[in-house]
DNA sequence: TTGAAAGCGTTACCAA
DNA sequence: TTGGTAACGCTTTCAA
């Protein structure tokens, strides 16, 4: 196990050492026979090439650095499939994957680039004006953004499209004939945040409203703890007003507390009210009780960014890829939202 | 912006390269004058070495890789903390984290020794008979386990003490004066995986109950599903024969299910049953009810095998580390265990 | 206390 | 289709 280099390999299989990096790197075409001898004594050595030196002879690190919203609170439940699937992509193509966090916000952007650590940059939790996205910008190795900033100083940015997702909401309830809609919003620090989707959905969501002809209001700050949810649950409770009331619930952290505050009230989702999570599937799936959700997709999300950083690294001729790529939700029912009255 | 080189750091400071490489590993005495005039020219020109040109020539790449179980089925729920530790902590000690999913099984290992992409290598979720841990073992860069393997081949373990976690909550329901204990198992899934706590927490609660004089009976398998789960809580019912009965749920996956159970049949846990779950904090604490749990520990897990990583790579004269380094438990108190009678 | 120079293991250019 | 060889940017020995 004392490590071979491409020099053993060279000397087993015959060739020269070059000869060895053009079976690698596949740079050169290699006669049939060659090849398989060079082959032949990897695998007879079991050998792999040493990174470091491929690094620096090559300039390709063959790693995606992975910026991953730890440290910074928030919406913790749905960040495995995100970094799952990124992991799983990266595998696809040969590249590592180095986990850089965000809370060391942009030194560690500037490190990763600056210490030749990765070939391109996956950041997420992108928040609508972020001081990195603009020190990305300027970083020699191509940054591809999980979220969309106010400016996105011509990063490419995937996200989940949260203005068709509000829609869908708002069209779910309205189609399953509801006569007011209310929006539980997000805490004051997510906005205060800034954080990309929250303008989005509320205006959507309001925009939709009106051209259905629902009545909607958007009740907010919803802080998170006890009392917050309470008191923002009776506010809601208290509109009820003999009608059919639908709620939509886009901030993940408040869905939980929020179904529990119904419980305690005996008002029974998807017979006394209806609910709409914006969430993700999980969360949803496995909440008591299950709810109706707008998924966020992570996979598709994550699929999607990665296929623009390796078309960045690569990029393939006559192919392009939109600056802001929106992926489109799905709406999967469950129990919570009521049924239209069969009279 | 194009990268500058320790060369320019040092035709800048006036000094040679090899000066400017003793500044920053600090292996040779520099003179105070000198080291300020490289340290400035570092600063100017906003120098980073290269870690790839490092790694080929210092043989130290600064990169810890981190093998996660994702892929693998299972208590993702507790994962972040854990990964976020080991991010911070190898921070602290100027170290990157690669990241490598378990589904890649040793090849992921391979990988990692062979191409030299990292000084040692953290495992988590490591089963009882688990192939990785002999290949890690014969791994030419040091490994530590978080979890307990039958055989750790030598090998570092960190992982929490489920034997005293197991007893924890039995000496809670004992010290509360309930009259019979149940132990809802694992899924048969769980139990075939050999996962490297199942059996110790079995065996442990029982030989504790013995020793306190209380009945304890296991229930297993408990399949995940409603109606395994449903099933599980009405044979778990059935024993109710009046007296206090005590609960201890060792599975993670399954306590939301199991409450769920509970409440539907109209059993409030701390008035009418007592319930501890074992499982990360943030799970007993959203719960709906909160309740009262023996912490997983992740953060002290975590940040134990981290310095019992750091002191493989370095170690320091004198001082040990244990082979298996198992972490105490907390017990924490909400509300689902039944208080002792007044009377 | 410092400098010069020989590697480290690849890649990729220049020849053949 | 192949081989020789000069980088790549750092660490570390050997000298001074």
């Amino acid at each position: 196990m004392a490590a071979f280099t491409s020099k053993d390999v060279a000397r087993i299989a015959g060739v020269s050492q070059s000869t060895v990096s053009y079976v690698m790197t596949g740079k050169r075409p290699i006669s049939e026979r060659t090849r398989k001898r060079v082959l032949d004594a990897m695998e007879q050595l079991t050998y792999e090439p040493h990174s470091g030196a491929r690094a620096l002879a090559g300039r390709r690190t063959q790693v995606v650095g992975l910026v991953v919203p730890f440290g910074a609170d928030g919406q913790i439940f749905g960040l495995l499939p995100f970094i799952e699937t990124i992991a799983s992509s990266a595998r696809a193509h040969d590249h590592e994957v180095l986990l850089v966090t965000a809370d060391e916000g942009s030194a560690g952007l500037r490190r990763l680039a600056g210490r030749a650590l990765c070939d391109a940059i996956i950041m997420m939790d992108i928040e609508e004006h972020d001081d990195r996205v603009p020190v990305a910008a300027a970083l020699p190795v191509p940054v591809v953004l999980i979220g969309v900033p106010a400016d996105p100083a011509g990063l490419h940015c995937v996200d989940l499209d949260f203005e068709t997702a509000a829609r869908m909401a708002v069209d779910e309830l309205a189609d399953t004939a509801h006569d007011e809609i209310v929006v539980l919003g997000y805490p004051a620090s997510a906005m205060e945040r800034g954080l990309n989707f929250v303008g989005r959905v509320l205006r959507s969501a309001r925009q939709r409203a009106r051209a259905r002809g629902v009545p909607l209001t958007v009740i907010e700050p919803v802080e998170h703890g006890q009392e917050a949810t309470a008191e923002a649950v009776d506010q809601l409770l208290a509109r009820r007003g003999g009608g059919r009331l639908g709620v939509v619930l886009p901030h993940n952290d408040s869905i939980g507390p929020i179904l529990r505050a119904l419980r305690t009230r005996d008002v029974l989702p998807g017979r006394d009210i209806s609910v709409i999570g914006i969430s993700p599937d999980p969360q949803a799936e496995e909440s008591d009780p299950a709810y109706t959700n707008v998924s966020e997709e992570p996979r598709d999300v994550s699929r999607r960014a990665m296929e623009t950083l390796f078309w960045l690294l690569d990029p393939a001729p006559g192919v392009e890829r939109p600056g802001v790529d929106l992926v489109a939700p799905r709406l999967i029912r469950r129990s919570t939202v009521m049924p239209i009255p069969s009279n």
